[in-house]
DNA sequence: TATTATACTGTATATATATTCAGTATTTAA
DNA sequence: TTAAATACTGAATATATATACAGTATAATA
């Protein structure tokens, strides 16, 4: 799933209020009402991008035959249970069942790309991300990340949270957004990397 | 809701199950060819007699414009839409509709507590607090806060997300958790001070 | 530097679609 | 037994809608 723009976010979640309202997808037109556009052309080529990109489908020569992907279900109420990780400091597998500390109900279109379990922050390491202890991130499981991104990595059983950066071939450093902190940096060749998952979006209780 | 004929629950069911498999309403025609119908005007008038009967709405003039009434969500979890609203610099009341830029579908005990909006936040003067820009926050409509809170407060218009501290009976200082940033002090003598409501949570994309 | 992606306006048009009208036939309620 | 509801075919049509084409402009990328 390629990274989508502001305005292509907006149209997105134009059709997903439109169908939660309405029970079915916008026509172009409606897109250009709903977010102030004034050719119905400006919709078409934002809806050609989100299915370039693969966010949406769109059925050619069909009336509103807009379909969101991604765990959109009949009406895009779909949920599901997704489980609450702790960050472990060391130890067992992450989603091993021991480490789920609760559950939390969501729906699964709620963060613009889908996920697979939120982690429990411990730590201060990510403060100037706005990342604070007992935030739950959002992680989906991947393993393509691109410099910058947040990560969920392992080395040697630790579990951390850190921005990504890729060096050089051999060379990874996972960065602190807390001066407090050092970045650690990873020699491929000597030492394990394992990268869980990145950072999708952020959940807060207080 | 009155009762319904055989044929009659076959068109309910199939709108159903297109819904479910393409994301969006069938047409007159899509009826037919899924029933065997020959002409459209055999779904036209099993529709309107849907409608008649309350099983459905139909949106006059408007393609597909079909959508099942009470089927919709009764998979559990209590859910509601929940405006996005701007942090306006100046100006027209906080949940006017000229200010909701998007909504989202949110169980509704999604938060500790319940809550009735979600505020784009605009600046980093609450970055310490992990507050960041187009950051969202919950918030519960309430004046009753208490030292320590993350409220947002209104003065003359000017709408901020702060931390309260009364500092005595006619002082309150709104704090920024941001050395670049200066605390405001209301003398509530002088200077006018709502506080629309507290921060019950947030919700980050990215 | 050229190229591609993004982000629009504005016009035009083929066609997808709702919807009306004219029939036929059967069943159900008043 | 007369009307009303159900259950269709078939044709006609106004309009709703997708979509192409012609532009303009800016930012990012190679």
């Amino acid at each position: 799933m390629k990274e989508i723009t502001t305005q292509q976010q907006r149209v997105l979640d134009c059709i997903q209020v439109y169908l939660n309202k309405t029970g079915f997808p916008p026509t172009r037109a409606d897109i250009c009402k709903e977010l102030g556009f004034k050719s119905p052309n400006s919709a078409e080529t934002h809806l050609r991008a989100l299915e370039k990109k693969g966010f949406i489908s769109i059925e050619s020569g069909t009336s509103r035959g807009i379909s969101i992907i991604g765990g959109s279900a009949p009406d895009g109420q779909a949920q599901d249970e997704y489980p609450i990780i702790g960050l472990v400091a060391a130890g067992s597998p992450t989603l091993a069942s021991e480490n789920i500390e609760s559950k939390i109900n969501c729906p699964n279109n709620f963060f613009n790309s889908n996920f697979d379990y939120f982690l429990k922050v411990k730590g201060l390491s990510m403060k100037d991300a706005g990342i604070m202890e007992d935030d739950l991130v959002a992680v989906k499981k991947t393993n393509e990340v691109k410099n910058g991104d947040i990560v969920i990595a392992r080395i040697d059983d630790e579990v951390t949270i850190k921005y990504f950066n890729r060096k050089s071939e051999k060379i990874v450093e996972l960065q602190c957004a807390n001066e407090d902190y050092k970045d650690i940096i990873i020699n491929l060749e000597n030492e394990d990397l394992t990268i869980e998952g990145k950072s999708i979006g952020l959940l807060r209780k207080n």
